[in-house]
Parts: C-alpha cells; sequence; structure tokens
RNA sequence: GCGAUCGUAGCUCAGUUGGUUAGAGCGCCGGUUUGUGGUACCGGAGGUCGGGGGUUCGAGACCCCUCGAUCGCCCCA
C-alpha cells in the first residue's frame, strides 16, 4: 500500500466476504421476519439536531457526554450522526404526525456512530436492526416485541443466547429504588472500586453489574426493585412474564439488569449468550446481542404528548459473528472461452443464461492453458465449453436437469 | 480516557546471540507437462521490513517517540 493511500477512520470497517455474506443473512432474515409480524419499514435521517439526542438519551450519559460525532453544519446548527434508532425515530413520529397511525409497529435498520475505542464486537460506525412498538402502552406490546426478537434469533439459527428480563418499574418505583440503591451503597462507599464509587454518584444503578469481585460482594444483597414496585407496576410485569410464556418464549429474570439510558421505565431486557457457550466465545468481552426496553417518558422529553412506547436494536455486526458463515449461491454454469475467436458466442450465451435465471459467470482471459483451472477453482456445477465456432459441450455430472434442457438446443 | 499485545510481499507467516544482494507458502502473470481436466515443474512481477529519531563498524532484529491494528477496562448493540 502506497503511504499515500488514505487509511479507513478508525473503527471503522470494510466488510467483505463471509463476513459481508453473512451481514447481509442477518438483514434479510429481520426483513422476512418483521413483515411476518406486519412491522412497518421506515427510513430515518443518519443525522439529527444535536439536541435530538442529548435530550432523549439523557445529558449525563456516556453516548451523550462522551461519545457523539457532533458538528456544526455551514449554518452553525449542532448536529449530530446518530448514536442510536430509538430518539430519531421518537422525533419522526412527532414531526410526521405518526400518532394517527398509533399503535404503529416500525422497524428499520442502519448504521450507527459512536466515538468508543474499538474492540472486538464494538466499532465506530456500526449497524442495527431496530424494532419498535410506538403508542402502545400494554404489555402486550412488550410481549409481541419479544417474541418477534426470539423467533428472529431462531431464526438466524443461533443458539446458547437466552432473555434475561427485568423491569425498572414505573417512574416512581424506579426513583424509590435508586434511592434504596444510593443509601445501601453510600454505607460502604470505600470498599467499593473506584469505578463504583464514581457510578454512586452519577449512575448507582449501574453498580449492579459491575464486573469488579470487589463490588459483587455487595450487589448480592442490595435492594431489589421488587421491593419497590407499585401494584400497577407489579401487574404490568406479570402480564408481560405471563404473555411470553403463552408465546413459547424462554427467559430468566435478571434483577440486576438495568440499561444505560435515562428514557427506560418497566421492561428492560437483554439477550446474552449463556457462559462457556459458543455464542459467548465468539463475542468476545461483548454480552448483548439484543437489547432494549418500554420508553414511556421519551416524547414528553422532545416536547411531544406523553406517548408509551418499547423498542429493542441489536448489533449486526454481533449477530453476524453468530451465524457462522453462509455457503455462497452455487454457481450453476461457467462459460469457459477457449479460443478468443468465440468470444461473441460467449457473451451471447452468458447473457442467455443470466436472463433464464442460472447463476453463472465467465472465464475469458489469461493464459488459455489456464483458463480451465480457474473456472474449476470456482466449483462450477457445469463448465460450458466455448470455442471459435460457438458452444460445443459441458463438463459436470452433477449440472441441474433445467440446465440440461436449457443448453438442448445451443450446440 | 486507561491497560496489554502486535506491525516483514496482495494474504498467512519465517527471519536463529544484531553480520553479505530480506525468504517461504498461497494468490497473481507467463511457460512446459497433462489433455474431460482443480496435476506437476520452471520462470516473472510485487517489500523504502508502519513512520521518525537514536545506539553500533553494521539494525528487520536493541532503545525512545509516533502512527496503526488487535484484545481487555469503562460503556454499550
Amino acid at each position: 500500500m502506497s503511504k499515500n493511500t488514505p487509511k479507513a477512520i478508525r473503527g471503522t470497517q470494510d466488510i467483505f466476504g463471509p463476513d459481508a455474506e453473512s451481514f447481509a443473512f442477518v438483514v434479510e432474515t429481520f426483513e422476512r421476519v418483521r413483515k411476518l409480524y406486519r412491522f412497518r419499514r421506515a427510513e430515518m435521517p443518519v443525522f439529527e439536531k444535536t439536541e435530538v439526542f442529548s435530550r432523549a438519551i439523557g445529558e449525563t450519559t456516556d453516548v451523550v457526554s462522551k461519545e457523539m460525532y457532533s458538528f456544526e453544519d455551514r449554518s452553525e446548527t449542532s448536529l449530530t450522526l446518530r448514536p442510536e434508532f430509538t430518539a430519531g425515530i421518537a422525533r419522526a413520529y412527532l414531526t410526521n404526525g405518526w400518532q394517527q397511525h398509533a399503535p404503529l409497529k416500525l422497524a428499520t435498520h442502519g448504521p450507527l456512530f459512536r466515538y468508543e475505542r474499538p474492540q472486538k464486537g464494538r466499532y465506530r460506525q456500526f449497524h442495527q436492526i431496530d424494532a419498535e412498538i410506538l403508542g402502545a402502552g400494554e404489555p402486550q406490546a412488550d410481549v409481541e416485541l419479544l417474541a418477534m426478537a426470539d423467533q428472529l434469533l431462531k431464526e438466524l439459527g443461533i443458539e446458547g443466547v437466552t432473555l434475561h428480563l427485568n423491569t425498572l418499574g414505573d417512574a416512581e418505583s424506579r426513583d424509590a429504588w435508586r434511592a434504596g440503591l444510593i443509601e445501601y451503597f453510600s454505607a460502604v462507599e470505600g470498599e467499593l472500586s473506584e469505578d463504583s464509587q464514581e457510578r454512586l454518584h452519577k449512575n448507582p444503578l449501574r453498580i449492579l453489574d459491575s464486573k469488579d469481585p470487589r463490588d459483587q460482594a455487595f450487589v448480592a444483597d442490595a435492594p431489589k426493585i421488587d421491593a419497590y414496585l407499585s401494584d400497577e407496576a407489579l401487574a404490568f410485569f406479570e402480564s408481560v412474564t405471563r404473555g411470553l410464556d403463552a408465546a413459547g418464549v424462554k427467559w430468566k429474570r435478571a434483577e440486576s439488569l438495568v440499561r444505560g439510558l435515562d428514557y427506560y421505565r418497566h421492561t428492560a431486557f437483554e439477550f446474552i449468550p449463556d457462559e462457556g457457550s459458543a455464542a459467548a466465545d465468539a463475542l468476545g468481552s461483548q454480552s448483548t446481542v439484543l437489547g432494549g426496553g418500554r420508553y414511556d417518558g421519551l416524547m414528553e422529553s422532545l416536547g411531544g404528548p406523553s406517548t408509551p412506547a418499547v423498542g429493542w436494536a441489536a448489533g449486526i455486526e454481533r449477530l453476524a459473528m453468530l451465524v457462522g458463515e453462509r455457503s455462497p449461491e452455487p454457481l450453476e454454469a461457467m462459460v469457459l472461452l477457449e479460443d478468443d475467436a468465440g468470444l461473441t458466442k460467449a457473451t451471447q450465451l452468458l447473457s442467455d443464461l443470466r436472463k433464464a435465471g442460472f447463476v453463472s459467470d465467465m472465464i475469458a482471459s489469461g493464459s488459455k492453458k489456464k483458463r480451465y483451472d480457474k473456472a474449476v477453482k470456482q466449483d462450477p456445477r457445469a463448465i460450458l465449453r466455448v470455442n471459435e465456432s460457438g458452444y460445443y459441450g459441458y463438463a459436470g455430472d452433477a449440472i441441474d436437469p433445467a440446465l440440461s434442457e436449457f443448453l438442448k438446443d445451443k450446440v
């Protein structure tokens, strides 16, 4: 590589080969499943006014305070490359009057941007698939959304991943729990890890999923959300779990599961690889493959009317790491030009093949004596030989009967 | 932002305690062989050893700086 060639931006990737096939498989499967569940497709801009994210996600979150790609455009408006889908979707819902379609089931996918240190399963430009149900406050919406996620993972052939489920309760429950946690951890502040001492003031819920053993000793006996749940919040959660059971979605209660962003209420969930599974191994230290929850307060933070909603997002790259290699479309016919004088006829044949729907390609360059080797290396089901007078025969035994029919009158 | 490991052909890597013109396999290009066939052999193109400084008679190897990559922490999908 010349030193003159510009390098790709850190944390961006050029996806090609087997990885690109896996990526496409994830997206195709998502598209198929979302149609099955009647989620409607939507496309949103990749950038928004910065306040869309700062107000929706929360100023103090890591995403907003240090991970956004923000810049001023020529009219000096602060813009930001979207670090997640939900805020932009909420903005679109409000500015386009999509309330008229409520409850609205939406699906989308595309690139997101976060200024983070890249590592396995984690990039600065990454890609997610996303599903949301907007304007639906009933627990059945949560069930529907999770059932779809569960089926998607199954259809992707991903195993060893479990739905971890929790409730953060309604706003009052959550606040009371938070206060209880602060009180509990403050008493032992000096014995917590440095990170958790910091968390105690910034985001006490986060202490619960600390990986530091010094914290874990205290986490076990920390106050549980259940003790603070209002009757309504408890009933809501029970209704969600009953629905999941009815829909055949396996789940596991995760009392210390919290989500990083401020807007979550009630249901919170993550699909996480089981410890020791092949999936956990493939993902390195990135655990969550799909995550989301209910965000009833979000629309108001953007100046809209109170609008209940649930959603999830999943990292396409992370899913792609779990689906294994996708075998490419079999090459049905390789046209082999043995004499350059037959090029026109070979080109015609190739064109006819493709119009008839046969996956086909042609070898017509380089040393004539090596063309056959090149053709064989691509593992075609049939090699169609063309000399100066045109097509005259094929080689290959696993040939498609339809192709053999097609070739009958070509000689 | 912090930490660890690593940067030698297009790719995967060798390069022995620092010592002549820096190597292999694969891939690519050409040739010979074979001739319903992914064979074998021969040859060719392609490297300022990530970049800069230093130590030394001599650095791909050692030291410093820098850039980049990978993995982990934080956080997250």
